[in-house]
RNA sequence: GGUGCGGUAGUUCAGUCGGUUAGAAUGCCGGCCUGUCACGCCGGAGGUCGCGGGUUCGAGUCCCGUCCGCACCGCCA
């Protein structure tokens, strides 16, 4: 037997036992005639004393140990005659009988420390060192917890968790895939999946009638500090539902996960923003309504008084941040040269402060009489004491994701997007298509397979870009956490919705034939939702990056550091695959 | 595909206007130390300044290229 106990567990009743802990130093202390190491394990660290006192030799075997050795110690717990009230075990130590070295350790190249000197880079090149801190660890931890709860939830509710194959097709819509070879099918590649979708929508057709799986989803685009190449999807189907039975269900089941994994207890429905909404009044699909903060638009307030730049924008809208007039002018040019960055791309931004008397003082006094600034006022609702923000262009939809830049941007300034508060809300009624400027034609907004608004059907004849679809995004701090839609379950209007994206019927055919097919035998009328498991645990855990809640993940470029992966396969290999690498001719 | 920031000791970083032997902290090694827990004290070792080229009497520093990392835009149905 390794040990009789971790290292995280012994207290002051258990003083007086015989206990045997094995685990990593974390680090020793050496006093002269007394050593201390702290020991260390998944559950904890526990103190060890060896004294030369009791036993000048296994001190002496002590003071040679090293960072991060494996070792085992046995001995008696004891009461400490000075205690550390920054570990659960400092009431005690363990005085030291035996010392078993079980393995050395190399000088890690960072310090496992949960305030470690590595930068991530080195980090990731050594994650399984990484793991063995406090803070990852307990990252994956409640990640563990997190899906134990959404399996707890769903099969309280119905649910079968049933898996589908990682070996695909590819698929022409979406996101571009990641592709495997086929050995026994030469020049012929699986696809690994975006997502379960048209797989779940069979489960459908097959009567599973409410389905889960927790699941891996690829996807073969540029990475983000929120965006992984393969990420976890809990991705749900359910048979015989309307949206808000979608709706209620999975708001019931974040509302389960936030009192379980965090302890807050959210009473209120979630609020249900339309999209267009959501883009009028915040300049995003994913508003965080952690403050209010919202557009005004003022096209009627401020143009035709002679400022050209008003005069001449499509949309002209504010904000007005609370309290903020006192900003400073070094302040105001740094947000102005925050919403000029390339990738945000304003022209210029417009400021006016309501003093003390109520009076609006502005960049552009010279335009305005204090009368109209005065209904400027008014139009913000804003008092004296806030600061009004003002951005034009000639592009509405742009500049409102200008404004909505800025708008973050305040709200981090104004400390209104804490951590430890949530803002949970869904958009729905999103747009079916938008176009695509690159394809130079309409694409599925959310995909393919989503149902359309019933009374906006009969204009995907008429007008394909104004109809909405039944489509949703559970969105929790700005961050979109999940989504969903009705889906298409007649075989006839799905072909429709093909027809519109462009798809030849011939071409619809071979793609999605599997699924139009399935449809001509009794669909049932379905939707579901899938939630991104990575982006749950960071918003519960107040991470940065979603890298920090995966035990391996990649790095910018799509690089896994510690493998060194991707990597040329040998020639034997591409052999058998029937591959040929082509180099490109200032190689060769 | 694009933009920005960064790359100097094991690690995290500083390094002025281009000028002597490239520094600090921490880690590491050795010594001292019996109540530490970021222990303390003394001493020591440790550098391809990412790589290649250029300018210059002289480059960590300036220029060009390139590789790598991070953030973002495009992209992500």
């Amino acid at each position: 037997m390794y040990r009789t106990n971790t290292c995280g567990e012994l207290r002051l009743s258990d003083a007086g036992s015989q206990v045997t802990l094995a685990g990593w130093v974390q680090r020793s202390r050496k006093m002269g005639g007394m050593t201390f190491v702290d020991l260390r394990d998944r559950y904890g660290i526990t103190q060890i004393v060896f004294n030369v006192e009791n036993d000048a030799a296994l001190t002496e075997a002590a003071n040679h140990l090293g960072r991060e050795f494996v070792v085992q110690v046995t001995g008696k717990v004891a009461e400490r005659t000075s205690k550390n009230p920054n570990l659960p075990t400092g009431d005690i130590e363990i005085i030291a009988e035996s010392l078993t070295v079980l393995n050395s350790s190399e000088v890690p190249p960072f310090t496992i420390e949960d305030e470690s000197d590595g930068g991530d880079d080195l980090r990731m090149r050594y994650r399984y060192l990484d793991l063995r801190r406090a803070p990852v660890r307990s990252n994956l931890e409640l990640r563990h917890r997190m899906t134990m709860e959404v399996r707890r939830y769903l099969d309280s509710k119905g649910f079968l968790e049933i898996e589908t194959p990682m070996l695909v097709g590819s698929t022409p819509e979406g996101a571009r895939d990641f592709v495997v070879p086929s050995r026994m099918n030469p020049g012929q590649f699986y696809a690994l999946p975006q997502s379960p979708q048209t797989l779940k929508q069979l489960l459908m057709v097959s009567g599973m009638d409410r389905y889960f799986q927790i699941v891996k989803c690829f996807r073969d685009e540029d990475l983000r500090a929120d965006r992984q190449p393969e990420f976890t999807q809990i991705d749900c189907e359910m048979s015989f539902v309307e949206q808000d039975d979608i709706i209620n269900l999975f708001e019931g089941m974040a509302k389960h996960l936030f009192k379980e994994l965090r302890g807050v207890e959210l009473t209120e429905s979630f609020l249900r923003m339309p999209w267009a909404d959501a883009m009028k009044y915040y300049g995003s699909d994913k508003p965080d309504l952690r403050f209010e903060m919202r557009f005004v638009e003022l096209m009627d307030v401020l143009k035709g008084y002679g400022f050209s730049v008003f005069d001449n924008a499509a949309y002209i809208g504010g904000i007005c941040a609370k309290g903020a007039a006192g900003y400073t002018r070094k302040q105001l040019d740094e947000l102005t040269e925050f919403v000029k960055r390339p990738q945000i791309g304003a022209k210029g931004m417009v400021y006016a402060r309501v003093e003390p008397d109520g009076k609006v003082k502005s960049s552009v006094d010279k335009f305005y009489e204090q009368d109209t600034l005065q209904k400027l006022r008014e139009a913000m609702g804003a008092e004296p004491g806030d600061l009004i923000l003002i951005l034009s262009g000639d592009d509405a939809m742009r500049t409102r994701r200008q404004l909505c830049e800025l708008r973050l941007e305040m709200g981090k300034r104004l400390g209104l997007r804490d951590k430890n508060k949530f803002a949970c809300l869904w958009v729905v009624d999103f747009p079916m298509f938008e176009w695509s400027e690159e394809e130079q034609r309409l694409m599925a907004m959310h995909h393919p397979f989503t149902h359309p608004k019933d009374e906006d059907i009969p204009m995907l004849d008429t007008d394909p870009a104004a109809v909405r679809a039944d489509a949703y995004d559970m969105v929790v701090n700005g961050v979109e956490v999940g989504g969903g839609s009705i889906r298409i379950h007649d075989s006839a209007l799905q072909a429709k919705m093909f027809e519109i994206l462009g798809f030849t019927p011939e071409k619809a055919q071979e793609q999605f034939g599997f699924l139009m097919n399935a449809f001509k035998f009794g669909a049932p009328p379905h939707g579901g939702l899938a939630y991104g498991l990575d982006r749950w645990v960071s918003l519960f855990a107040g991470l940065d990056s979603i890298r920090d809640c995966i035990a391996f993940p990649k790095n910018n470029s799509g690089r896994d550091v510690m493998l060194d992966a991707p990597a040329a396969l040998d020639q034997k290999q591409l052999d058998e695959l029937q591959l040929e690498i082509v180099k490109p001719e200032a190689e060769a």
